[in-house]
DNA sequence: ATATTTGTTAATGTAAGGTTAAAAGTAGGA
DNA sequence: TCCTACTTTTAACCTTACATTAACAAATAT
């Protein structure tokens, strides 16, 4: 099964306690990124997709609560937990009040960090039921249903779709009629953009071909060099 | 809109404290329910429709993680917080592995602790798009009541149904024809994500399957890699 | 012409899922 | 307490699904 590692912004300021606990997240599978204030916390938040933030509270510049307060005006469901050094009880308190799913006390034990990381990102997987709309498309006679990840011709009997077929098939369609260049494919499903990445997708170009026969007013054209248009007569 | 007070299970048997936390909840607006140990806990949750639990670990008779287990069987959602004497790891990892929401140690701040219970009720309210009070389902020509655990197909014997089986034919049944993540199922149902788990959950699928062979409009369907579909045509 | 890109089919290796049975863990009764 | 019935996990073995790579043919560009 592919596993999405998830995504953790960390903003602490001390570099050694930074660097460690950075290190500690991402030899437990998760994918950390890590500011050094809450300046760059709030620059890195705005482009990356998150799952979690880990904000200290004592930063220079900005301190860890006016980034939450900042963080929680872009996304109100982010789960944020936050670092001290000190337990003091109004700084809880005012944690709290900007929305803090946790508070950890400096030192703390790794072992109860993650696991509350844990919980608190099972949490957050419940609420998400998710909105569908974004993944069905029309293909001249087809049906594409990019979630349940299969293609029907005529209201006919689905083809099923292998992950990378699905992708594929979903961004030719995303720019149906017009030019989806090799290079976007590659980067965007492959991740990698070579010799035996760019042959594969040619396989899955002739998969797809041999789906769509079905529909003689749809054909995958290729433009040498540059990549294919998926037109529908 | 007349605001319902929320309603809090506390269970405690330390009689001084269990009173004093009690009064002092009530002042603060919520309803509570203060039981001495944890049998009796586990009889008024039964009877009670809480928002929210408050364990003591060390009770005589039943322990609090006995009890919150017990309770989970019965209501996988229902927000749990632990209170403890003593600050030990294995119990705090415990607690996290029964699916706590909090832990506190005694003794803490009830500025603190109230700040608590307003952020993990107000977490639950968001989530609740209100399919909390869905455990009945109809399943083509099956019944599926959620709540006693079994399953009837067109009015026949009740075929009763295990705790995984029910949560996992449940959790498909409220993703109806539509895609029920794997994760979502190992997070939810089994509270962890590995293999192991992993292949439990496909052991479940088979009971599942066998059940509904009866009715061979129902079937629940693979997408690789993704999750599971259960379909009614 | 010939080097490069693309079309297509087949072979291979790996990972995920299906199924059944045995082992381990739990709850409740005698 | 031990026993029994039941639930859940672990293991084993097999099948299916998928992605990559190879091989060769055809088209296209320089």
């Amino acid at each position: 099964m592919e596993e999405q590692k998830k995504k953790i912004l960390l903003v602490e300021d001390d570099p050694n306690f930074g660097t460690v606990l950075k290190d500690y997240l991402m030899m437990n599978d998760y994918d950390v990124v890590h500011a050094k204030n809450g300046m760059e916390g709030f620059e890195k938040f705005k482009k990356g997709d998150f799952d979690l933030c880990i904000l200290d509270v004592m930063m220079p510049y900005k301190d860890g609560f006016t980034l939450a307060k900042e963080i929680r005006e872009k996304n109100t469901d982010i789960p944020i937990v936050f670092l001290t050094a000190k337990a003091m009880k109004e700084d809880v308190l005012k944690g709290y009040k900007v929305g803090a799913d946790d508070y950890l006390n400096k030192p703390f034990d790794s072992e109860v960090l993650l696991m509350k990381i844990k919980a608190i990102i099972q949490r957050k997987a419940t609420e998400t039921i998710s909105d569908s709309k974004q993944f069905e498309f029309k293909i001249g006679g087809f049906d594409l249903n990019s979630k349940l990840r299969f293609l029907r011709y005529n209201g006919g009997d689905p083809i099923k779709l292998s992950p990378k077929e699905n992708e594929l098939l979903r961004l030719l369609a995303l720019h149906e009629n017009d030019l989806m260049p090799r290079e976007l494919a590659l980067t965007k499903i492959w991740r990698d953009d070579n010799y035996f990445t760019s042959r594969s997708m040619d396989v899955y170009i002739a998969k797809l071909r041999k789906y769509l026969k079905l529909d003689d007013k749809v054909e995958i054209l290729n433009i040498h060099g540059e990549g294919f248009r998926l037109v529908v007569n």
